[in-house]
DNA sequence: AGCACGCCGACT
DNA sequence: GTCGGCGTGCTC
């Protein structure tokens, strides 16, 4: 029966997965029984296809004329797939960022769920241990297979019960399979058949939550001032800014503790490379409660049945990467933001959308708090603090006995550097080697050397499809361009004159091989995109690292995030002077969360630890500021000059790209693109004060041919954000009908934070 | 993005 | 005489 309504005349406004910028309304489908709820997927006729979108609306009326109107096909479920709340959300995000509402809410399904399936529901599989693996010591494995060490232990730790696929994950994290399946073969474990008897025996116990440790009195008043928001309910964004070590998880943990205690369910959003299986690890040992993971590496059935378990409430903590902020929860009462400032919270094709800004949208709608957390905090959060739009929580002490690094500059001109090393660098590091520590030396280059030049021309190896030099790489002595993945031999004969061409400049293969002729006995571990690109071999490295069988780390921005390495005492960043000159406003920013992150990796055990900063440009007022006065004194300076330029946060932008093959179509579009901007702010102007709308090109990008395209843009920059958004607005439909786009491959960026 | 419709060259 | 090239336009 339906509520009395005849359905027939009932319209349903659809999101189409299509990269059209609009909504699509469709009649009920003619058996339908009942209005369908909001957030429920629909089957829909297209053009000539079928296709399954999702109904965010059921308007009294339509644009479209009735007789063009189609009915939907079926609806395909009576429990909204995504929730009201998340509909408005994703609503709103298609239309902040101006994109498809189609492709925002594709961005929003784990690809089972958008093709209009459910996931296989799995049997829950359970495996125990043999009375091999009861009588088998994880410490004695560990060495060798670290992974089946922490499979043995979980097993060790249920005492003889049965454990289940969906336990290991939550006290593992991904990739436990591989380990699992060899240690059945080897007769360690084998599959139980049930849980339990019914009646019979407990189900597998969930392993009880460890008591966490006691709080520094900066947790503490953290902590107090988030549970005194909790308690009086509503939104509030909360600025957790707490220097490396000082134990923001710890204050996340209790807020989430709180929440679940209330019922409610907790999201965390991390950086790609923060979501480490110890992560996962520490949130399902302290928290009683189901944790799961949304991250780009599972499986199709594993994101569905994560995203299933979000929207039935019967995850406690969903824990995701940037995607996971379109997670649909039933009683949402906390999201945290760990890393904000993290670039890769930002989508950076496609839909481009903010995780970090969609979280405090999220969190405001919802009216719940929102914690950003972060050593480094972005200009623009700090902003918002200095604006009263969000509170500031500090956590300026490590929690344990470490005391802050002591960093200085070494000066390149002075000391020449071999293999990326200055003397003065190798002095400090035998000295740490001799106490003991370890030592991690950072340089964001991977590869042998960025150069391979012939020295008796000039002659420099360059991308045949980019704007860019090719890269040398030893082990396999081929040149690689890290922008389109182009590669070749490296010839040894120059191109244009009898010389031979070396390499120039160090990337992290050559520091590699200028430690082991420096230190021959110490061994030495590179971590980068080259040396890591078996799967597990990272977490490999790493544990290899905690049990300090490693000694030396070289590594690149792959090292910075997420990774506790307790025995780094000397910290050496190779070469600082990629971001001091370069034309994006954002470089320097960029810098000094590089440099403080890492230096932030020194010492965090007992011994006060040094860094050691090669450059150079030693007296640039960058490096100057942040080594003198920290990052809260850069921040100041880097906020004054941004003021005075002009740049966010202290303006909005938005970024139209425009590419092809060749440069004149990507050219003509944006020239279009500007003259309607103008013309647009022009009929604007009396009202809105959109006459403020500076139209910036169309310009070529930073590096303009890139993977054999030609890339233009333009920039719009607006004193603030609505009369960008007004601009927007209107000029999108002109492009989106205009002839010139066809020719061209073209984007809308909002907030961009590449300016390339 | 697909996909259809449409109007011009080399083939069974 | 048709198969198919990709320009152009549309999808409720």
């Amino acid at each position: 029966m339906n509520d009395g309504r005849p359905p027939g005349s009932a319209l349903m406004r659809i999101a189409v997965p299509t990269p059209v910028r609009r909504y699509f309304d469709y009649r009920l489908p003619a058996d339908a029984q009942a209005v369908p709820p909001i957030g429920a997927r629909v089957c829909v006729p297209f053009g000539s296809r079928r296709v399954v979108g999702v109904l965010v609306d059921l308007p009294a009326s339509s644009d479209v004329p009735a007789t063009r109107l189609r009915a939907a096909h079926e609806i395909l479920d009576d429990t909204p797939l995504l929730t009201a709340e998340l509909v408005a959300v994703l609503r709103w995000a298609a239309a902040y960022y101006h994109h498809a509402p189609g492709e925002v809410f594709t961005a929003a399904m784990p690809g089972i769920l958008r093709q209009g399936r459910m996931p296989p529901a799995r049997e829950q599989a359970h495996w125990q241990l043999t009375l091999t693996g009861r009588d088998t010591c994880a410490e004695a494995l560990r060495r060798r297979a670290p992974r089946q060490a922490e499979v043995l232990e979980m097993f060790h730790r249920a005492a003889d019960a049965p454990v289940s696929e969906e336990q290991l994950a939550a006290g593992l994290g991904h990739d436990w399979r591989p380990a699992l399946r060899r240690m059945v073969q080897r007769g360690l474990l084998t599959a139980a058949t049930a849980p339990a008897a019914p009646g019979v025996q407990p189900p597998a116990p969930m392993p009880s939550p460890a008591p966490g440790p006691s709080l520094t009195t900066d947790q503490a008043s953290a902590v107090a001032a988030i549970e005194a928001a909790q308690a009086r309910g509503g939104f509030t964004a909360w600025l957790l800014h707490g220097v490396t070590g000082s134990g923001k998880t710890e204050v996340y943990l209790r807020a989430i503790r709180r929440v679940l205690d209330a019922g409610g369910q907790a999201l965390v959003l991390v950086p790609e490379i923060g979501l480490t299986p110890q992560l996962v690890q520490r949130l399902a040992h302290r928290l009683p409660t189901r944790v799961v993971t949304m991250h780009s590496g599972m499986s199709d059935g594993e994101r569905a049945r994560a995203f299933l378990a979000a929207r039935d409430g019967s995850a406690g903590v969903v824990l995701g990467t940037r995607s996971g902020v379109f997670a649909p929860l039933r009683n949402p009462q906390l999201i945290v933001v760990d890393e904000e400032h993290d670039a890769s919270l930002k989508q950076q094709d496609g839909f481009r959308y903010h995780a970090r800004d969609l979280a405090v949208f999220r969190a405001r709608q919802l009216g719940i708090p929102v914690v950003l957390g972060s050593a480094t905090p972005s200009l623009e959060s700090l902003h918002n603090v200095a604006r009263g739009r969000y509170s500031l929580l500090r956590l300026p002490r490590r929690a344990g006995a470490g005391e802050p690094p002591t960093v200085r500059l070494v000066d390149l001109r002075r000391e020449a550097a071999e293999g990326g090393l200055t003397a003065m660098l190798l002095e400090r590091m035998r000295s740490h080697l001799q106490a003991g520590a370890q030592v991690l030396l950072f340089l964001n280059r991977r590869g042998f050397a960025p150069v391979w030049m012939c020295v008796e021309c000039g002659w420099i190896a360059q991308c045949p499809r980019c704007d860019a030099r090719l890269t040398y790489h030893q082990r396999t002595m081929r040149l690689r361009c890290h922008h389109c993945g182009h590669e070749r031999r490296a010839a040894e004969r120059c191109q244009d004159c009898p010389g031979q061409p070396r390499p120039i400049g160090a990337g992290t293969e050559q520091v590699e091989q200028a430690i082991a002729a420096h230190f021959p006995d110490v061994p030495v571990a590179r971590i980068d995109r080259d040396s890591t690109r078996r799967r597990g071999e990272l977490e490999r490295q790493l544990e290899d690292i905690r049990a300090g069988r490693t000694r030396i780390l070289i590594g690149t921005q792959m090292l910075t995030k997420g990774h506790d390495f307790p025995r780094v005492t000397l910290v050496g960043v190779l070469n600082a002077d990629g971001g001091l000159f370069s034309s994006d406003f954002r470089a320097p920013e960029r810098l000094a969360q590089l440099i403080v992150q890492v230096a932030g990796r020194a010492g965090r055990a007992s011994r006060g630890g040094e860094v050691l900063v090669q450059t150079s440009f030693p007296e640039h007022p960058l490096l100057f500021t942040l080594l003198r006065e920290g990052y809260d004194g850069f921040a100041r300076a880097a906020a004054a000059e941004r003021t005075a330029a002009g740049w966010p946060p202290f303006s909005a932008l938005a970024m139209l790209r425009a590419e092809a093959a060749q440069p004149d179509p990507a050219q003509a579009f944006l020239a279009m693109a500007a003259q309607r901007a103008s013309d647009e702010l022009q009929t604007m102007a009396p009202g809105g004060g959109t006459a403020d709308v500076a139209v910036l090109g169309p310009a070529p990008a930073p590096m303009e041919r890139r993977a054999g395209r030609f890339r233009m843009q333009l920039l719009l920059q607006a004193p603030t954000r609505a009369p960008l958004q007004l601009l927007l607005a209107r000029l999108l439909p002109i492009l989106d009908t205009a002839s010139e786009g066809r020719r061209v491959r073209w984007s809308v960026d909002v907030d961009p934070i590449e300016l390339d």
